[in-house]
DNA sequence: GCTCAAAGTGTCATGACGTGACACATGTCG
DNA sequence: CGACATGTGTCACGTCATGACACTTTGAGC
C-alpha cells in the first residue's frame, strides 16, 4: 500500500463554466461557509444534540428559517462534509488504473484519501471537520443513523462505477451492489474500531487497512 | 414474527420465573399489542411519515403521552418487530451445529428464518408486519436510517457469538466484527433488491441467498 | 374488606425541528 | 432608474419528544 500521496486529482480542465459569480452568489457562499463553521464549532464545544439550529443561526446572525434554506436539516449541515469525502473516494476509485482489481482499487483509493484527511488534521490545527465529525458520529446515534443512510444512498453511484470496472450489469447482477456495500462496511467498521479504540489501531487509516484485509481474505474459510 | 404461532421457541425450561401475571401486567401487554396493531394498520393505510403518534394513540384510546411510555419513539414502534427478528436469527445461528462454518451457519439460519417469515405472510393474511415493515422501510428514509443504526448496534451481539464460534477475541481481532457486518450487509442488500425488484428475485429469501452467495465467493477476484 | 404503596395514565407545559405563507429588502439587468 | 428575481425575516403551525404533577387503578398485607 502506497504510503504517501502522489498528487491525487488533476481536476478535469472544464470549459470555463464560471460566469464570474456576482456579489449575490459570493454572499451566499459566505453565509453557507459561515453556517458550516459555526455549526462545527458549536458541535465541537457542546456536542451535536445539545446544539440547536437557532444557536447556529444566531452565531451567523441569520434567522433560523434562513438556516433551513441552506441546509435541509441539522443533520445535513453535519454530514455535508462526509458527502464530499465520499465523492472524493469515488472519484479516486474511478481513476485507478484499470488493471487493478475492484477491491484493490477501492482499497487504495480509500486508504490514500483517509491518510490525506488524517494528515490534514495534524500540526496543531484546531480540529478538522473530519475528526470532529468522527467524534460526533460516535456521540449521536441519530447522526450515525443519518450517516449510514446517506452512505447507503450513495452506494447506488458506487455500484455503477464498480459495475463498469467489472463489466457487469448492475441491474441483474447483485455483485457490484454487494461489493459497494461491502466496501462501505469496511469504512464503517474501521470508523467504529478507530472511534472506540477496538483493535488498538493508531489511526483510521490503519483500521481501514485491516478491514479491507478481511475483505481481501474473504469470509468463506471460517 | 408470527402474530400468533404460540411459542415457536421452546423457551429454555426456566425455573418458574412466571409469577402468574396479574391483571395489571395483562392490561399492559394488551395495550402494547393494541398500539402495535394500530400503528401497523395506520402505517399500512397512510404510510409511516403521514401517521402521527396522536392518531395511533387515539386509535387505542390512550393519550399520546402514554404512547411514549410504551415506545421510546414512533420509530421504535415500527422497528420493535425487526429487533425480535434479529434475535431470532441470532438464536438460530447460535444453535447451528458447531462443525458448520460461520458463514454457512449464518446463511442457513438467516435463510430459514426469512423463508418462514415469508410463508407466514401468505395465505390471504392481511399483511404481515414483516411485509409491512419492508414497504415502510422502502418509503421512509428516516425509518431506514433507524433500522440500519439498530442493526449496527445489534451487531455487537452478533460479533460476540461469531467470535465464540471462531475462537477469536473480538476485542483485538477485527474479523468477527467484519463478518457480522458483512452478514448484515447481505441482509440489507437483499432487502433492497427485493423491495426494488432489482435482480428479479421472486422472494426475499432468494435475494438473500444470492447475497450470501456473493459473500461465499468473495471479493478478491474481480 | 380496608388501607397503603406502587404503577399506570391523563393533562399541561415546554422545547426543538421543520415547513408554508407573505412581506420586505437587496442584487441584477435592461 | 426601474422592473424583476432572489434571498431574508417574521409569523404561524404541526409534529415529535420529555418533564412535572395529580388522579386512578391494582396488588399486597393485615
Amino acid at each position: 500500500m502506497a504510503r504517501y500521496n502522489p498528487a491525487m486529482t488533476a481536476p478535469a480542465p472544464e470549459t470555463v463554466p464560471t460566469p464570474p459569480p456576482g456579489r449575490r452568489e459570493r454572499k451566499k457562499q459566505a453565509t453557507r461557509e459561515a453556517l458550516l463553521d459555526a455549526a462545527f464549532r458549536l458541535f465541537g464545544e457542546k456536542g451535536y444534540e445539545a446544539t440547536t439550529v437557532e444557536e447556529i443561526a444566531d452565531a451567523v446572525d441569520v434567522s433560523a428559517r434562513t438556516f433551513f434554506r441552506y441546509f435541509a436539516s441539522k443533520e445535513d449541515v453535519a454530514l455535508t462534509t462526509q458527502e464530499e469525502q465520499f465523492y472524493a473516494v469515488l472519484d479516486a476509485f474511478a481513476r485507478r488504473p484499470p488493471e487493478e482489481s475492484v477491491l484493490t482499487a477501492i482499497r487504495t483509493a480509500g486508504t490514500l484519501l483517509v491518510e490525506a484527511l488524517e494528515a490534514d488534521g495534524r500540526d496543531g490545527r484546531p480540529m478538522s471537520r473530519f475528526d470532529c465529525l468522527m467524534r460526533l458520529t460516535e456521540e449521536s446515534p441519530a447522526l450515525r443513523a443519518g450517516s449510514m443512510e446517506r452512505t447507503r444512498r450513495k452506494n447506488d453511484e458506487m455500484t455503477r462505477v464498480i459495475a463498469v470496472r467489472m463489466g457487469a450489469d448492475p441491474e441483474t447482477d447483485l455483485r457490484p451492489r454487494m461489493f459497494a456495500a461491502m466496501a462501505s462496511t469496511a469504512f464503517m467498521v474501521a470508523a467504529e474500531a478507530h472511534r472506540t479504540g477496538l483493535g488498538g489501531f493508531d489511526s483510521f487509516a490503519d483500521a481501514l487497512d485491516a478491514a479491507f484485509e478481511v475483505l481481501e481474505t474473504g469470509f468463506r474459510d471460517y
